[in-house]
DNA sequence: ATTAGCACTTGGGCTTTGTGAGTGCTAAAA
DNA sequence: TTTTAGCACTCACAAAGCCCAAGTGCTAAT
């Protein structure tokens, strides 16, 4: 992972890293000519040409036609990425201005994330994308039942993850403030802390003994815990920014530019994706090393958010294969940073409490 | 509006109702010769070159250059749907399939529309359209505060429309649950019934008086509150099935469709515009029609939805000028109906309870 | 090992030409 | 007066041909 000497000379290295640039801000094939010009070089044409032939035979270069420049080819980006990966380093002048805008935003995970990778898109020219990856256990931590009117009622929950979430409840017969009191203390005793799977008939059926007349709000409100659950569970995605693809040659082909809007839309795809793919840290994906084959002339850049540990989130950024790695890798590390950093604070802030709430023997 | 008599005699209305579909679904100018062929016309193609040559001088056709054959004009456009929004009847096959699917979904009223949207999309191979109009006066109808942890608590609010929105305050000193408590207390006798711009200073500062030590909590908790309504105020914009867009040749021009798309994100233009042209039953709107220069050659076919007379939601449908009308409208129509029968079901509901609560002579 | 020079390839942009769909008009038919 | 047949005319679009610039690979000289 971490190798980023593939056996390429100095001088192999610097014109592939020219090529990649070249081609990234330029979109057509690059030639030798081109290199000599735009870099200090200190050699011929001819040599980058022998040069380039060889690193065509490696592999990381291609050529689209005979007697056109070459273009890097999967291989190549990931040389280049890789090796930048270990480069890029955090340039600070933007990193306030991110906290700024995440901060007037911040509260809920899932406006964060949405904040996130709409900057990302604008700071970048791609398509932004915010993804709440598939947790596989949420259990729930608290209930509270509101009485809104004889047969409506509010759900709150919080989860095991302190994100609280509302459900409105629609029952068919009148509800007393005294029944609603019953069920949320059984419900806070009975489905605490377990998992949407371990919702079974037996509990069901006990609780339905427990409330005896008004049993018929049992259904309805385990429905509706079961429904967040896994509504949780589910994962979502979110683009922001989608016109930006449009600048980019590689997308004016309308058919397949349709085939990829599709794939987005059904999340799925990009779900398991991302979340199989998921390192700690920023992950580069390139064109056909992705399974979907749609994705073959794009890449897809993306940072797990973390908090204390769990990852909560992902942002990234979705853009032609040819993508400034090095602006958007800087880019979205700055403002996975800074997420980071507003996490960090909020932590620091509990922790000093129950450090203060110690030391003063508990509350 | 009521008024398809535009002058034109039967067998002109024949020909351009004709030339219509038959570029609906080609998407190419339409000769003499076609119409001829495709329709049960008793006379010959000079008979109709002469009839179309009217049609264009009275606006309804439109030649893109000299020789090709006919496209409709916006007018003409206009004409057949007018013509068409008194015809199409409800067929009411498909009607089970969407109540279905709308009912499985069906809770907030946020779902509801993207699932209709959703649907719209699905059934007409357009993109499909779910608005939430700016609703200028929304107030509260119910705090609740729920401790979470001793620096974070939940607040939920139910609003005069009835839906419950969540929020998770932060605060930097420890509360009890007592002071929570009597925070409820005090919003609910302050802050229920009034507007967002009613909040002023003189009410924080009786808060925060009343508070006294815990007075801390009053300026998140207002801010908290405030935001949430101008959020729902706010107005929001989804969009389903872009990838549709794709597939006509219309939509083929790069450049264009960026824009589009671009317009499309800013939500602001799209908002304003179906706020503005919003009336009872379906509205068409067809290119330039609207004011937003994008939207050139599309057309925007949609319909409120209502919830005891109030306008909540927006459903429809964004295609080219020459999307299939027909199936359009009819679509849009039983969606929304659907959705207002659900609501419809709802309603006698909670009257029928009313009502035997009257005859009970209340609770 | 590098370089200069040259022959060779090839896609894209340019004009040219041909073709077919479709029109408008006129004169005859109904 | 309305409809029709016939014909000349107009264009967009596709195919064909042509030229050019960019870029390569190779060879021979440095």
């Amino acid at each position: 992972m971490a190798n980023d000497n593939y056996g390429l000379s100095e001088r192999k290295k610097q014109i592939l890293k020219a090529i990649v640039e070249a081609h990234i801000d330029g979109g057509e094939p690059v030639g030798s000519k081109y290199i000599l010009q735009n870099t200090l070089m200190s050699c011929s044409s001819a040599t980058i040409r022998n040069e380039m032939a060889e690193l065509e035979q490696m592999g990381y270069l291609v050529q689209p036609h005979t007697s056109a420049g070459r273009v890097p080819s999967e291989a190549g980006y990931r040389f280049y990425v890789d090796s930048l990966v270990e480069q890029y380093a955090r340039t600070t002048h933007e990193v306030v201005k991110i906290n700024q805008l995440l901060k007037a935003k911040m509260s809920e995970i899932d406006q964060i994330l949405d904040t996130a990778s709409r900057l990302a898109s604008s700071m970048t020219n791609y398509t932004g994308i915010a993804i709440k990856p598939k947790a596989s256990s949420v259990t729930m931590q608290k209930f509270e039942l509101i009485l809104i009117d004889s047969n409506h009622f509010a759900m709150v929950m919080i989860t095991s993850t302190g994100t609280v979430k509302t459900k409105k409840v629609t029952v068919t017969s009148d509800i007393t403030d005294d029944e609603l009191q019953r069920l949320s203390e059984l419900m806070n005793v009975l489905l605490c802390g377990i998992g949407a799977d371990m919702i079974t008939l037996p509990i069901i059926m006990e609780m339905e003994n427990e409330m005896g007349d008004a049993s018929f709000l049992v259904n309805p409100a385990v429905k509706c815990v079961w429904e967040v659950m896994s509504e949780i569970d589910g994962g979502q995605l979110k683009f922001t920014g989608l016109n930006h693809l449009l600048k980019y040659p590689e997308y004016s082909d309308t058919q397949q530019l349709g085939q990829l809007l599709g794939t987005l839309e059904e999340q799925d795809e990009i779900l398991d994706l991302v979340s199989e793919s998921l390192e700690d840290d920023i992950s580069v994906l390139i064109g056909s090393e992705s399974p979907v084959k749609v994705m073959n002339n794009s890449a897809l850049v993306f940072k797990p958010i973390k908090k204390n540990g769990r990852t909560v989130g992902v942002i990234g950024v979705l853009g032609p294969r040819r993508m400034n790695y090095r602006q958007v890798l800087k880019t979205i590390d700055e403002i996975g940073g800074s997420i980071a950093v507003m996490f960090d604070e909020e932590r620091q802030l509990n922790q000093g409490k129950i450090k203060e709430g110690d030391s003063d023997g508990g509350k």
